[in-house]
DNA sequence: TCTCCCTGTCATACA
DNA sequence: TATGTATGACAGGGA
């Protein structure tokens, strides 16, 4: 029988889904709500003793409008519906981007497939060359297809279990069997992802309009420069293009500038960008390690890479719990960062990055304490503490005009963040040590661990996720085993028709769960004409969780297996039947028995009997306790009415009947909080995948934002150093700064005025947090 | 014997 | 008010 069901289900199964592929439509649900008990048992399985308790509350309702808001049936109710509605869906070729995304996440564990796999690195860190600089924004867009961040993204609205783990075995299932197909008709599973064809569509997108902006705004920045030029030019200032002899070198020198910069962030042509680059473009070196000073290129660089997600506000909260974290962390990882000996500007000029290789293989903790030693202390005192130049007169440079000069006062300008100290004859050798280290902090005991699994992943090509989840199974020892699958009664996985996703919800589970909990002294009426549904509506999946929880009140602990297909062993059809009756149904002739084995089967069923159905008997109850407990309460007052019952036992009746409810109660409410463990169990292992994910992420930015600082450090030294006063020396560093305005240009500004407007930047974030 | 777990039951609140 | 449900608390029984 047991194989007939399963050869049935699963021929079923599978027919049911070829057909529906090929466009015929079936309705399974006039099969299942049909009444054919056989067929139906056959597919769906038996009940539970938990679905017993809405016998009149199903009954006529086989939609199940009639089910109790908080009874259990109705979560079976809704995973039929669904299943049915996905079946029927079949033929119209529909899979939902968040059902395959929480599939993906189900099956890293297994690590068979991973929407999120790490790749090896960044676009950004493959080399060090200028022509990674050229398109950091499409590197870090597919970087982000690349890594999953896509997917990642994505699941920040589909995170909760509630949500995205609402697949179940059968739809798992489903998915798999339709892929299954497809690629043999030569289709990956990509295919059916449309978050990643849509990704591909935007990449692709993206790289043709990527061009197109930078060509645009290449020829808007030039335009502007020149303007700026012929402006500057009809001042009458000692403006080195007009200067004989520095006219050409300056100009060039502009140029170059203006080319190196969009050469090295062709970001797009909106304005906000170019405030990044201005951003960035000051955010260069600075001789004494002020590292502090250089978190400012964070936002500027993120918000640069323009995606439908505010990254720089999710950079500001980033960095708002690292400046919290920065508070205890100690500073001599800092200390010996910023320490670094003076020398090549280049490379004492930039924080660690200079004296420190990128190395795609470095431990992510070293990895994270490099990038986070310049980064984090945008909101530092020691930014307002800065020194301003004495000199405070406008270049020649600098266009007169006011327009030109509220252009570069409004856009900008963290040039100051990014000189040495020394070079401004105010220099602060302490700055440097003095400064805590944020992701060292954020690095600390707690998250070390963290970490290193995802250094595994990076250095070892280990699937993040395999970490996370070999993590998980060093944390099963704490007696709340978080790693379901791997429940020994996940066998039972193999029949499709009676697993449950370990993702499912909690209604699913609670539905599944009910299948073999057996309750065989009132859970059953052979009777009764709901049975059926509630069968049906009972077995629609089994949950291998509770394999722990299947010691409920079956008959026979030596003859019941806590298999689901072996529930129905166990249920008394007894009651109140007189012994006699019972012996002539259930045993042998007594021409082949002794007596002493018929006296022990008495006793055995004696002993099953519970208290009321004694007492039941003991009074003469003319009906089951069965019928007494789940009649409606109309059929029971009549049952009540059709017999003379005297105050005793209508007592008694009444007393089985509220016992039996609230049995059932507490069962049902029992196995609630069971449920509600094992859910939040689910969601402690979502969120601990969670977040080692997003902790992988942050660790790719700071790589890649470490790395885009490094290469705006060096164009802005070449720049600088390139450009020539009218007597064709080179401008100080200490006195100039560059500054690459909103509108284009680039302006040459004493450091005073750069100084001034780092601090109005640093105002504007924290004004933004109130 | 003690402890833990499961189960049934009661009391109570609530719908 | 009657009925059903949910849940905390308690007790009994088995391992």
């Amino acid at each position: 029988m047991l194989s007939l069901k399963k050869y049935l289900t699963e021929g079923l199964l599978q027919f049911t889904i070829l057909l529906s592929l090929i466009g015929v439509r079936v309705d399974v649900d006039t099969y299942l709500t049909s009444q054919l008990p056989p067929l139906r048992e056959i597919i769906l399985g038996p009940s539970s003793a938990y679905t017993q308790t809405q016998f009149h509350n199903l009954r006529n309702t086989l939609d199940g409008y009639g089910i109790h808001p908080k009874s259990i049936d109705l979560d079976n109710y809704f995973t039929a519906r669904r299943l049915l509605s996905q079946v029927r869906a079949l033929d119209r070729f529909q899979v939902p981007t968040t059902e395959v995304n929480a599939w993906l996440v189900h099956r890293d564990p297994e690590g068979s497939v991973s929407g999120s796999q790490p790749s090896s690195g960044l676009t950004l860190e493959s080399s060090s060359g200028l022509q990674d600089v050229t398109s950091p924004d499409n590197g870090v867009r597919e970087s982000e297809t690349e890594q999953g961040f896509s997917e990642d993204l994505e699941d920040l609205g589909a995170v909760a279990p509630a949500v995205s783990g609402d697949l179940t075995k059968e739809d798992i299932d489903l998915i798999d069997i339709l892929w299954r197909q497809d690629i043999d008709l030569g289709a990956g599973r990509e295919v059916f992802d449309y978050s990643h064809r849509q990704k591909e569509q935007d990449v692709d997108k993206e790289l043709q309009d990527g061009g197109e902006q930078e060509d645009t705004w290449a020829g808007e920045g030039a335009e502007a420069l020149a303007r700026d030029l012929l402006v500057d030019g009809e001042t009458g200032e000692s403006f080195p293009a007009q200067v004989p002899g520095g006219e050409d070198q300056t100009a060039l020198s502009l140029e170059e500038c203006l080319r190196l910069l969009e050469a090295s962030c062709p970001f797009g042509e909106n304005a906000e960008f170019r405030a990044n680059v201005a951003s960035i473009t000051e955010a260069v070196p600075s001789e004494n390690e002020s590292p502090a000073l250089e978190n400012s290129l964070f936002s500027p660089l993120l918000t640069g890479t323009e995606s439908p997600f505010d990254l720089e506000q999710q950079w500001q909260d980033l960095m708002s719990i690292m400046e919290m974290q920065a508070m205890e962390v100690n500073t001599s990882a800092s200390e010996i960062l910023y320490n670094a000996p003076p020398g090549d500007p280049l490379s004492t000029n930039y924080s660690l990055a200079p004296n420190t290789p990128i190395n795609q293989n470095v431990s992510l903790h070293q990895a994270s304490l490099g990038g986070c030693s310049q980064d984090f202390s945008l909101f530092s005192s020691e930014v307002e503490n800065l020194p301003v130049a004495s000199s405070s007169t406008l270049l020649p440079l600098v266009p007169s005009n006011s327009t030109s000069l509220n252009s570069t006062f409004g856009s900008t300008n963290l040039a100051g963040l990014f000189f040495p100290p020394q070079l401004n004859g105010t220099a602060n050798d302490t700055a440097g040590p003095e400064l805590p280290d944020p992701l060292g902090g954020l690095l600390d005991e707690a998250m070390l661990d963290e970490i290193s699994l995802m250094d595994l992943a990076i250095e070892e090509g280990f699937n993040p996720v395999q970490a996370s989840q070999l993590e998980e199974e060093f944390d099963s020892d704490s007696g709340l085993s978080l790693d379901s699958s791997h429940s020994p009664s996940s066998l039972s996985s193999s029949e499709g028709s009676s697993s449950s996703s370990s993702s499912s919800s909690s209604s699913a589970s609670s539905s599944a769960s009910s299948s073999f909990s057996e309750e065989g002294a009132v859970g059953y009426s052979s009777d009764s004409e709901t049975l059926d549904l509630e069968e049906a509506e009972g077995a629609v999946g089994y949950q291998p969780e509770y394999s722990k929880f299947c010691r409920m009140s079956y008959q026979d602990p030596s003859q019941l297996s806590c298999l689901p297909y072996l529930e129905h062993v166990g249920h008394n059809h007894t009651y109140n039947m007189a012994p006699s009756a019972l012996d002539s149904a259930d045993l042998p002739p007594p021409s082949t028995l002794k007596k002493s084995s018929k006296e022990k089967q008495a006793d055995f069923l004696d002993k099953q009997m519970s208290r009321d159905e004694h007492r039941a008997r003991a009074m003469k109850i003319p009906f089951t306790n069965d019928k007494i407990i789940n009649l409606p309460v109309e059929e029971f007052n009549e049952l009540l009415s059709k017999y003379q019952l005297s105050e005793a036992q209508l007592s008694l009746i009444r007393d089985i009947r509220r016992r039996g409810k609230n049995k059932m109660a507490a069962q049902n409410c029992r196995k609630r909080k069971l449920d509600t463990i094992l859910n939040l169990e689910r969601d402690v292992e979502d969120l601990q995948r969670d977040k080692a994910r997003l902790l992988r992420e942050k660790v790719e930015f700071l790589r890649s934002l470490r790395q885009m600082k490094q290469k705006v450090q060096s164009l802005y030294q070449e720049v600088f150093g390139r450009l020539r006063d009218e007597n064709g020396r080179p401008y100080s560093p200490s006195q100039y700064a560059l500054q690459y305005a909103g509108d284009g240009s680039v302006l040459l500004i004493p450091r005073t005025m750069a100084d001034q407007q780092v601090r109005r930047q640093e105002r504007k974030p924290k004004d933004r947090r109130k």
